[in-house]
DNA sequence: ATTAGCACTATCAGCTGATGAGTGCTAATA
DNA sequence: TATTAGCACTCATCAGCTGATAGTGCTAAT
């Protein structure tokens, strides 16, 4: 990940001074969203350096690959480089305002949101809401999710619906086939049998332990478990696509921030690809934290022009998805990040307290 | 409804000759998308009319009001009134092309979708990606759907699991508190006893006598019977918000048809309004057939520049909910109507082949 | 009743020059 | 030696003008 080489490059060291200027330059322009000049700099940097003073430091940045210039006579705008030295150096983890940390806080914990999906397409929202970017969530792998209770319910002499409840909530229902008219009395002995057999293993698991058993001597099977296979195999057959939320996506093309960005219509049709998002938001180099790519250190193409901040958030043993936001290069890191941060560990909380309300 | 009104005052007799230039002239707007003058269209229309001629015509139309123009040296568009006038008059039910009829078809049985959820969304995305324009569906209240089986599940001392099917094959989940820890075995008890009291009735029903039935003198209840009564009302309770599924809003920003219609931001803004969206579907006159409001028909003011086609669909007794499209008022009628009709159609075929394949 | 002709008008693309913000370079300065 | 003032230069933007174009309404001739 260029991430790192970034870093050894910003070694190369720039004086305390040039270093104050570059960060007026980054912080002008995360508020104006317009190049900024030397006279302006002059003024709100208050060290006492004339314009051409900065003009020369200006024009070192700009070799050293931290400023670019539309033309000759525009002022100037950070560059990918600019921000990752920002976000490296400058940004401390701002503390929220307790204000802020309670509308989270609130909105996560709303009522009658007893289910996985709902706490999370709100939080997304609630996210995309705050920064006015798009905001994207991974829910749970279902693959790694525990089981907590499978059961079948017959509903006519051909479909059996299925309902699988992991231990993080989710609850997925599933119509399966059946040639064979079973009984619901017969289907609940089917259950608590795989519910005593599987309880608290992932899916993943249960699903590989049932091939297995698959090709083991089929004679020796009793009805009961053969039933309980062959019901067992089409339950956790491999689930639909991963989910994924999205939010916000108007904040694209509405939001002022977004509007020298031309590539909305890209990002958009990106969008619609669920599973390529899906790994855009999973596809995780360091366990642990925040973690921002700016602009060219974005794979997709069309978010080169974008900066992602996204956080894991987990329950208490595994990392279940991930929660972030896509906005312009230029957003404002020092509020979005610790903004980001709050909202997938209070995220993660809440999603502890509901599983372990379980036995 | 304007739109009887509007009937009465076509009524006012245009002779053939003005029609066909109305007509000439809606239909060159339409595939245009531009105003049209008076020159192209004596081209176009070739009924040996001079385009002095056809100018004495339209500044007649004019003045009825079925066309407009933005400044005094621009082509001339339609009005409202002039697609009415053209949808009422003009509009034959135009035949599907073999291919068109397929795709739809395949669409929506495409396999895996055995709940009714991801059929209707499925068809939502269908019906965008055909015309090109955003498509709304409204899912069936679950109010009035009828109860095929509900079921609890225990998940922990407080918590159950109701699963609830109705006979259209929509699956609700729904995690309820309880103070009293319940076993499994009895849960199974109060389930089948619920599913037998209350096979085939409609949940709204359902809720209504429950809420009666606890007003009876409680000394005669039995544990079971205070139980089910308890859990029922909890699981009946007024579910959350109508569906509505929107598919295509891109369209409203990057379609080309879409271009001169300024307040796109207005109906994205109003699409994050589901229940409101949702009166919009389901507010409906006529009881059969496709409907059509044209413009500043709407009463939503941020549809005032837009068309909406929408048809209901149903299941072998019953009207489920609503399928349309919104488009500009300059939309190719001749083939979006019947595209809608006939989805609805297929929509409301497939859902009866679901539902009446319960014994 | 229809049409040809003409005067009129709004829009648009393209050009112009003025303006202003910003730069780079150089020579003077502390 | 580092900083600064001054100056020439560049480029984007904008208002104002231009001619071309595509449309109209009106009137007089057919």
């Amino acid at each position: 990940m260029s991430k790192t080489v970034q870093r050894l490059e910003t070694k190369e060291s720039i004086d305390e001074r040039t270093q104050r200027v570059l960060r007026g330059i980054i912080e002008g322009y995360i508020t104006s969203n317009e190049p900024v000049g030397s006279r302006s700099l002059s003024k709100t940097l208050e060290m006492g350096l004339s314009p051409a003073t900065i003009r020369n430091i200006m024009s070192d940045l700009s070799d050293m690959g931290f400023l670019m210039q539309l033309h000759t006579s525009a002022g100037r705008s950070p560059t990918d480089k600019a921000y990752r030295f920002y976000v490296d150096q400058v940004v401390v983890a701002n503390q929220l305002t307790r204000k802020l940390q309670k509308r989270i806080q609130e909105a996560t914990q709303e009522g009658g949101m007893n289910q996985v999906e709902d706490l999370l397409i709100s939080t997304t929202r609630l996210l995309a809401g705050l920064t006015q970017f798009v905001c994207l969530t991974s829910s749970p792998r279902v693959e790694t999710s525990i089981l907590r209770r499978i059961e079948f319910i017959r509903l006519s002499s051909q479909q059996i619906l299925v309902v699988l409840v992991t231990r993080n909530g989710q609850v997925r229902n599933k119509i399966i086939a059946t040639t064979e008219d079973l009984s619901q009395d017969f289907l609940n002995t089917v259950s608590s049998f795989l519910n005593e057999q599987f309880h608290n293993r992932s899916l993943h698991e249960i699903r590989q332990q049932i091939l297995e058993s698959m090709v083991e001597d089929k004679e020796r099977y009793d009805r009961l478990l053969a039933q309980a296979v062959r019901l067992g195999k089409k339950a956790f057959e491999l689930e639909d696509a991963p989910e994924v939320y999205i939010e916000g996506q108007h904040n694209l093309i509405f939001s002022e921030r977004f509007r020298n960005l031309n590539s909305a219509r890209g990002l958009m049709d990106a969008f619609e690809h669920k599973s390529m998002i899906m790994n855009l938001l999973d596809s995780t180099v360091e366990a642990d934290g925040i973690q921002i790519y700016i602009g060219i250190e974005n794979e997709l193409e069309s978010l080169q022009d974008c900066t992602m901040v996204k956080a894991q958030y987990s329950d208490q043993n595994n990392v279940l998805g991930t929660i972030g936001v896509i906005g312009p290069t230029n957003m404002d890191y020092q509020t979005v990040i610790p903004v980001v941060d709050f909202t997938a560990r209070i995220l993660s909380q809440t999603i502890t307290q509901q599983s372990s309300s379980c036995d």
